[in-house]
DNA sequence: AAAACGATCTACT
DNA sequence: GTAGATCGTTTTG
């Protein structure tokens, strides 16, 4: 099912909108020594560093935003009530940028997912950034984790490429939520919430 | 000590 | 398809 290698480091190495927009069509594999469980990314969103007060990073470094500092190609995992949200990390070491990983569409392991998450259609499976957590299993044990190495949680190049890619605001934040920072694939039955698709196809 | 944070679920229309 | 309640951890005063 591997038939391709991780994404490299130099993918991660870019600004973060540029990786958010990249990241569509490619696929989060998660293999903890059972069955794989794989989804094809639709939905990202990007925090970009120094002018974007959403970012955890924006007053600076603390304990829990350590991973957004480092390398790129790392994940940042943050804990949110009873749920958690998995971010890749973006740009050179000491810029904290990051890509938040929304929602992907079930590939394989779909009965792993089903067992973490409880029945639901498979098609929210995945379908938000909490419930993608929950499903592949990513906690904060998997904070600063190296997503290039292809072991335990990696992502692979994409295979089919969104039909149409809308790019939204920025969900959950008031300020400057004009900027337009959040891709998905418009036409996915996968997507975290219904959207205003309206404004920009590509 | 207390606020800020925002995803999920339930209940409802 | 929407609205409101609820939840735990981190950061700040």
């Amino acid at each position: 099912m591997v038939s391709h290698r991780p994404l490299p480091l130099s993918f991660y190495d870019r600004d973060p909108v540029t990786v958010a927009r990249a990241l569509l069509g490619c696929v989060l594999v998660s293999d903890a020594g059972g069955a794989p469980i794989s989804g094809r990314i639709v939905e990202t969103e990007a925090y970009t560093a120094g002018d974007d007060p959403a970012n955890h990073a924006f007053r600076g470094p603390t304990r829990r935003n350590a991973a957004m500092f480092g390398p790129p190609g790392r994940a940042y995992v943050y804990g949110i009530h009873t749920h958690h949200c998995l971010n890749v990390v973006t740009e050179e070491e000491g810029t904290a940028s990051a890509v938040l990983l929304r929602a992907v569409e079930p590939l394989d392991g779909l009965a792993a997912m089903a067992a973490r998450r409880g029945a639901v259609r498979a098609a929210d499976l995945a379908r938000g950034p909490g419930r993608l957590c929950r499903a592949f299993g990513v906690d904060r044990g998997l904070d600063g984790w190296d997503l290039t190495a292809g072991a335990r949680l990696w992502l692979l190049p994409a295979e089919r490429l969104p039909v149409r890619v809308a790019v939204t605001p920025r969900v959950g934040v008031t300020a400057a939520a004009d900027r337009l920072l959040r891709f998905c694939d418009a036409d996915s039955p996968c997507l975290s919430r219904r959207l205003p698709i309206a404004e920009k196809d590509l």
